[in-house]
DNA sequence: ATGTTATTGTTAGCCTACTAACTATATGGT
DNA sequence: ACCATATAGTTAGTAGGCTAACAATAACAT
Protein backbone atom coordinates (compact mmCIF):
# COMPACT_ATOMS: atom_id res chain seq x y z
CA UNK A 1 0.00 0.00 0.00
CA UNK A 2 1.33 3.18 -0.95
CA UNK A 3 0.11 5.18 2.48
CA UNK A 4 1.93 2.22 4.43
CA UNK A 5 5.05 3.26 2.27
CA UNK A 6 4.57 6.81 3.14
CA UNK A 7 4.48 6.24 6.68
CA UNK A 8 7.65 4.17 6.63
CA UNK A 9 9.72 6.70 4.56
CA UNK A 10 8.77 9.29 6.65
CA UNK A 11 9.90 6.82 9.62
CA UNK A 12 12.92 6.22 7.83
CA UNK A 13 13.52 9.88 6.64
CA UNK A 14 13.40 11.03 10.52
CA UNK A 15 16.14 8.66 11.95
CA UNK A 16 18.30 9.09 9.02
CA UNK A 17 17.76 12.91 9.29
CA UNK A 18 18.50 12.41 13.23
CA UNK A 19 21.93 10.60 12.59
CA UNK A 20 22.97 12.67 10.23
CA UNK A 21 22.53 15.86 12.55
CA UNK A 22 24.05 13.77 15.42
CA UNK A 23 26.89 13.65 13.64
CA UNK A 24 27.27 17.20 12.33
CA UNK A 25 26.10 18.32 15.50
CA UNK A 26 28.95 16.81 17.36
CA UNK A 27 32.05 19.01 15.89
CA UNK A 28 30.22 21.49 17.52
CA UNK A 29 29.86 19.71 20.86
CA UNK A 30 26.35 20.01 20.88
CA UNK A 31 23.57 17.03 20.56
CA UNK A 32 19.93 16.73 18.45
CA UNK A 33 17.79 19.07 19.68
CA UNK A 34 19.83 21.27 21.53
CA UNK A 35 20.02 23.11 18.22
CA UNK A 36 16.44 22.83 18.40
CA UNK A 37 16.57 24.85 21.54
CA UNK A 38 19.29 26.85 20.56
CA UNK A 39 17.31 28.00 17.64
CA UNK A 40 14.29 29.52 19.66
CA UNK A 41 16.36 31.40 21.46
CA UNK A 42 17.85 32.86 18.89
CA UNK A 43 14.83 34.10 17.59
CA UNK A 44 13.89 35.18 21.19
CA UNK A 45 15.54 35.90 24.07
CA UNK A 46 14.75 36.13 27.93
CA UNK A 47 11.47 33.66 27.19
CA UNK A 48 9.58 31.25 30.08
CA UNK A 49 10.62 27.79 30.57
CA UNK A 50 6.81 27.37 29.66
CA UNK A 51 6.94 28.93 26.34
CA UNK A 52 10.11 26.94 25.32
CA UNK A 53 7.85 23.92 26.17
CA UNK A 54 5.26 24.87 23.86
CA UNK A 55 7.17 25.95 20.73
CA UNK A 56 9.74 23.35 21.17
CA UNK A 57 6.32 21.07 21.50
CA UNK A 58 7.67 18.87 24.57
CA UNK A 59 7.53 18.53 28.27
CA UNK A 60 8.75 20.57 31.06
CA UNK A 61 11.61 18.14 32.38
CA UNK A 62 13.05 18.47 28.98
CA UNK A 63 13.21 21.80 28.86
CA UNK A 64 14.46 21.53 32.78
CA UNK A 65 17.58 18.99 31.69
CA UNK A 66 18.29 20.34 28.36
CA UNK A 67 18.79 24.24 29.81
CA UNK A 68 20.87 22.42 32.55
CA UNK A 69 22.64 20.71 29.78
CA UNK A 70 23.37 24.17 27.80
CA UNK A 71 23.80 26.31 30.98
CA UNK A 72 26.71 23.85 32.49
CA UNK A 73 28.07 24.69 28.60
CA UNK A 74 28.42 28.25 28.94
CA UNK A 75 25.89 28.24 26.01
CA UNK A 76 22.86 29.84 27.91
CA UNK A 77 21.72 31.12 31.03
CA UNK A 78 18.37 31.52 33.03
CA UNK A 79 17.25 33.95 35.79
CA UNK A 80 14.04 34.70 38.13
CA UNK A 81 11.71 36.77 36.62
CA UNK A 82 11.34 40.12 39.01
CA UNK A 83 7.31 40.09 38.66
CA UNK A 84 6.73 36.26 38.93
CA UNK A 85 8.94 33.81 41.68
CA UNK A 86 7.93 31.27 40.01
CA UNK A 87 9.00 31.51 36.21
CA UNK A 88 12.71 31.58 35.46
CA UNK A 89 13.34 33.56 31.98
CA UNK A 90 16.43 31.78 29.50
CA UNK A 91 18.82 33.88 28.01
CA UNK A 92 21.78 33.37 25.52
CA UNK A 93 25.38 33.65 26.19
CA UNK A 94 27.59 35.37 23.86
CA UNK A 95 29.07 31.75 23.02
CA UNK A 96 25.58 30.78 22.97
CA UNK A 97 25.02 33.34 20.24
CA UNK A 98 28.13 32.79 18.45
CA UNK A 99 26.79 29.10 17.37
CA UNK A 100 24.27 30.05 15.40
CA UNK A 101 26.13 30.91 12.18
CA UNK A 102 28.00 27.29 12.52
CA UNK A 103 24.96 25.66 13.20
CA UNK A 104 23.01 27.39 10.11
CA UNK A 105 25.54 26.13 7.98
CA UNK A 106 24.70 22.33 9.19
CA UNK A 107 21.09 22.68 8.14
CA UNK A 108 21.74 24.51 4.76
CA UNK A 109 24.03 21.33 4.23
CA UNK A 110 21.21 19.15 5.34
CA UNK A 111 18.60 20.63 3.30
CA UNK A 112 20.70 20.66 0.16
CA UNK A 113 21.23 16.89 0.25
CA UNK A 114 17.90 16.38 1.22
CA UNK A 115 16.57 18.13 -1.65
CA UNK A 116 18.77 17.09 -4.40
CA UNK A 117 17.28 16.47 -7.77
CA UNK A 118 13.80 17.49 -6.88
CA UNK A 119 12.97 20.67 -9.58
CA UNK A 120 11.35 23.69 -7.93
CA UNK A 121 7.54 22.62 -8.61
CA UNK A 122 8.04 19.53 -6.75
CA UNK A 123 9.43 21.45 -4.26
CA UNK A 124 6.66 23.89 -3.78
CA UNK A 125 4.00 20.82 -3.95
CA UNK A 126 6.34 19.04 -1.29
CA UNK A 127 6.30 22.37 1.17
CA UNK A 128 2.34 22.26 0.68
CA UNK A 129 1.62 18.66 1.58
CA UNK A 130 3.95 18.61 4.26
CA UNK A 131 1.84 21.39 5.75
CA UNK A 132 -0.80 19.70 4.98
CA UNK A 133 0.41 16.58 7.40
CA UNK A 134 1.70 19.13 9.66
CA UNK A 135 -1.61 20.40 10.45
CA UNK A 136 -2.52 16.71 10.15
CA UNK A 137 -0.76 14.80 12.83
CA UNK A 138 -1.28 18.02 15.81
CA UNK B 1 13.34 30.27 1.45
CA UNK B 2 10.78 26.82 0.54
CA UNK B 3 14.06 24.70 1.14
CA UNK B 4 14.70 25.71 4.59
CA UNK B 5 10.21 25.58 5.30
CA UNK B 6 10.72 21.99 3.82
CA UNK B 7 13.34 21.19 6.16
CA UNK B 8 11.77 22.87 9.10
CA UNK B 9 8.78 20.80 8.59
CA UNK B 10 10.33 17.95 8.29
CA UNK B 11 11.93 18.16 11.85
CA UNK B 12 8.32 19.50 13.75
CA UNK B 13 6.72 16.32 11.62
CA UNK B 14 9.46 14.15 12.85
CA UNK B 15 9.06 15.42 16.15
CA UNK B 16 5.03 15.13 16.75
CA UNK B 17 5.45 11.88 14.67
CA UNK B 18 7.56 10.45 17.58
CA UNK B 19 5.17 12.06 20.24
CA UNK B 20 2.35 10.15 18.94
CA UNK B 21 3.79 7.07 18.51
CA UNK B 22 4.78 7.57 22.13
CA UNK B 23 1.04 8.02 23.69
CA UNK B 24 -0.49 5.54 21.54
CA UNK B 25 2.70 2.79 22.79
CA UNK B 26 2.07 3.66 25.75
CA UNK B 27 -1.20 1.93 25.60
CA UNK B 28 0.59 -1.48 25.06
CA UNK B 29 3.42 -0.75 27.49
CA UNK B 30 5.82 0.04 24.21
CA UNK B 31 8.28 2.77 23.91
CA UNK B 32 9.26 4.33 20.66
CA UNK B 33 11.52 2.49 18.53
CA UNK B 34 11.10 -0.58 20.17
CA UNK B 35 8.20 -0.69 17.46
CA UNK B 36 11.10 -1.01 14.93
CA UNK B 37 12.54 -3.29 16.57
CA UNK B 38 9.56 -5.45 16.95
CA UNK B 39 8.55 -4.80 13.05
CA UNK B 40 12.08 -6.20 12.15
CA UNK B 41 11.22 -9.25 13.79
CA UNK B 42 7.70 -9.94 12.79
CA UNK B 43 9.39 -9.78 8.94
CA UNK B 44 11.95 -12.08 9.80
CA UNK B 45 12.77 -14.33 13.25
CA UNK B 46 16.56 -15.31 14.41
CA UNK B 47 18.24 -12.70 13.03
CA UNK B 48 21.66 -11.45 14.68
CA UNK B 49 22.03 -8.35 16.61
CA UNK B 50 24.46 -7.17 13.47
CA UNK B 51 21.69 -7.27 10.99
CA UNK B 52 19.27 -5.79 13.62
CA UNK B 53 22.14 -2.85 13.68
CA UNK B 54 22.51 -2.56 9.79
CA UNK B 55 18.31 -2.93 9.18
CA UNK B 56 17.14 -0.11 11.84
CA UNK B 57 20.35 1.88 11.29
CA UNK B 58 21.55 2.17 14.44
CA UNK B 59 24.56 1.00 16.75
CA UNK B 60 25.47 -1.59 18.64
CA UNK B 61 24.49 -0.19 22.06
CA UNK B 62 21.62 0.45 21.21
CA UNK B 63 20.50 -2.94 20.45
CA UNK B 64 22.31 -4.51 23.06
CA UNK B 65 20.20 -2.19 25.80
CA UNK B 66 16.69 -2.48 23.44
CA UNK B 67 17.03 -6.69 23.48
CA UNK B 68 17.61 -6.50 27.49
CA UNK B 69 14.31 -4.46 27.70
CA UNK B 70 12.56 -6.29 25.61
CA UNK B 71 13.62 -9.37 27.15
CA UNK B 72 12.69 -8.07 30.75
CA UNK B 73 9.01 -7.76 29.11
CA UNK B 74 9.32 -11.28 27.45
CA UNK B 75 8.42 -9.78 24.45
CA UNK B 76 12.01 -11.06 22.74
CA UNK B 77 14.93 -13.75 24.18
CA UNK B 78 18.42 -14.24 22.80
CA UNK B 79 20.04 -17.81 21.78
CA UNK B 80 23.76 -18.04 20.96
CA UNK B 81 24.92 -19.42 17.86
CA UNK B 82 25.91 -23.28 17.37
CA UNK B 83 28.57 -22.40 14.91
CA UNK B 84 29.81 -19.32 15.85
CA UNK B 85 30.44 -18.07 19.66
CA UNK B 86 30.27 -14.86 19.11
CA UNK B 87 27.15 -14.16 17.05
CA UNK B 88 23.90 -14.03 19.12
CA UNK B 89 20.07 -14.85 17.32
CA UNK B 90 17.14 -13.21 18.45
CA UNK B 91 13.65 -14.78 18.59
CA UNK B 92 10.49 -13.15 19.61
CA UNK B 93 8.02 -15.33 22.05
CA UNK B 94 4.18 -15.79 21.90
CA UNK B 95 3.73 -12.63 23.47
CA UNK B 96 6.17 -10.48 21.34
CA UNK B 97 4.10 -12.06 18.42
CA UNK B 98 0.81 -11.25 19.51
CA UNK B 99 1.70 -7.62 19.50
CA UNK B 100 2.19 -7.60 16.04
CA UNK B 101 -1.69 -6.77 15.19
CA UNK B 102 -2.20 -4.04 17.64
CA UNK B 103 0.94 -2.35 16.78
CA UNK B 104 -0.08 -2.66 13.30
CA UNK B 105 -3.38 -0.67 14.38
CA UNK B 106 -1.22 1.85 15.64
CA UNK B 107 0.79 2.69 12.56
CA UNK B 108 -2.35 2.62 10.00
CA UNK B 109 -4.30 4.78 12.29
CA UNK B 110 -1.25 7.22 12.58
CA UNK B 111 -1.00 6.59 8.79
CA UNK B 112 -5.02 7.84 7.93
CA UNK B 113 -4.53 10.60 10.07
CA UNK B 114 -0.50 11.83 8.41
CA UNK B 115 -2.73 11.75 4.95
CA UNK B 116 -6.12 13.09 5.27
CA UNK B 117 -7.09 15.46 2.46
CA UNK B 118 -4.72 14.54 0.43
CA UNK B 119 -5.77 12.89 -3.20
CA UNK B 120 -4.55 9.66 -4.28
CA UNK B 121 -2.20 11.53 -7.07
CA UNK B 122 -0.76 13.65 -4.53
CA UNK B 123 0.03 10.73 -2.68
CA UNK B 124 1.59 9.08 -5.45
CA UNK B 125 3.82 12.17 -6.13
CA UNK B 126 4.51 12.38 -2.24
CA UNK B 127 5.97 8.91 -2.36
CA UNK B 128 7.86 9.88 -5.52
CA UNK B 129 9.44 12.60 -3.67
CA UNK B 130 10.06 11.35 -0.30
CA UNK B 131 11.65 8.06 -1.83
CA UNK B 132 14.27 10.57 -2.88
CA UNK B 133 15.10 12.08 -0.14
CA UNK B 134 15.53 8.98 1.61
CA UNK B 135 18.06 8.28 -0.80
CA UNK B 136 19.46 11.65 -0.83
CA UNK B 137 20.26 11.72 2.55
CA UNK B 138 21.89 7.73 3.71
C1' DA C 1 50.93 -23.84 16.55
C1' DT C 2 51.04 -19.14 17.72
C1' DG C 3 50.48 -14.45 17.55
C1' DT C 4 48.10 -10.71 15.04
C1' DT C 5 43.94 -8.87 13.26
C1' DA C 6 38.94 -8.73 12.50
C1' DT C 7 34.31 -9.37 14.11
C1' DT C 8 30.47 -9.56 17.60
C1' DG C 9 28.53 -7.96 21.41
C1' DT C 10 28.81 -5.65 26.18
C1' DT C 11 29.72 -1.99 29.62
C1' DA C 12 30.13 2.80 31.16
C1' DG C 13 28.80 7.25 30.61
C1' DC C 14 26.49 11.07 28.18
C1' DC C 15 22.21 13.20 26.22
C1' DT C 16 17.21 13.87 24.83
C1' DA C 17 12.53 12.72 26.08
C1' DC C 18 8.92 10.97 28.78
C1' DT C 19 5.64 10.23 33.19
C1' DA C 20 4.66 10.69 37.98
C1' DA C 21 5.32 12.92 42.02
C1' DC C 22 7.00 16.89 44.14
C1' DT C 23 8.12 22.07 45.72
C1' DA C 24 7.38 26.81 45.52
C1' DT C 25 4.91 30.72 44.27
C1' DA C 26 0.39 33.13 42.69
C1' DT C 27 -4.31 33.72 42.45
C1' DG C 28 -9.16 33.52 43.73
C1' DG C 29 -13.13 32.69 46.74
C1' DT C 30 -15.13 33.11 51.01
C1' DA D 1 -6.83 37.19 56.23
C1' DC D 2 -6.92 32.31 55.03
C1' DC D 3 -7.48 28.28 52.61
C1' DA D 4 -8.10 25.90 48.23
C1' DT D 5 -6.61 25.75 43.64
C1' DA D 6 -3.85 26.80 39.67
C1' DT D 7 0.66 27.52 37.57
C1' DA D 8 6.00 27.10 36.91
C1' DG D 9 9.81 24.32 37.50
C1' DT D 10 12.37 20.42 39.62
C1' DT D 11 13.48 15.62 40.91
C1' DA D 12 13.38 10.60 40.36
C1' DG D 13 13.15 7.00 37.49
C1' DT D 14 12.58 4.67 32.74
C1' DA D 15 13.93 4.23 27.94
C1' DG D 16 16.05 5.06 23.22
C1' DG D 17 20.25 6.67 21.00
C1' DC D 18 25.06 7.69 20.86
C1' DT D 19 30.61 7.18 21.50
C1' DA D 20 34.61 5.17 23.52
C1' DA D 21 36.65 1.50 25.61
C1' DC D 22 36.45 -3.30 26.41
C1' DA D 23 35.92 -8.71 26.30
C1' DA D 24 35.36 -12.78 23.84
C1' DT D 25 35.52 -15.45 19.88
C1' DA D 26 37.05 -16.39 15.06
C1' DA D 27 39.97 -16.11 11.14
C1' DC D 28 44.29 -15.52 9.11
C1' DA D 29 49.30 -15.23 8.37
C1' DT D 30 53.56 -16.81 9.26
Amino acid sequence: MIDDEIRELLDKISVQMRRNYADMLRELNLHVGQDQMLCRLWREDGVTQNQLCERLNCEPPTITNMLRTLESYGLVYRKKDDSDGRVSRVYLTTKGRELYEPVELIWKKQQEKLLEGILPEERLMLRRLMKQMAENII
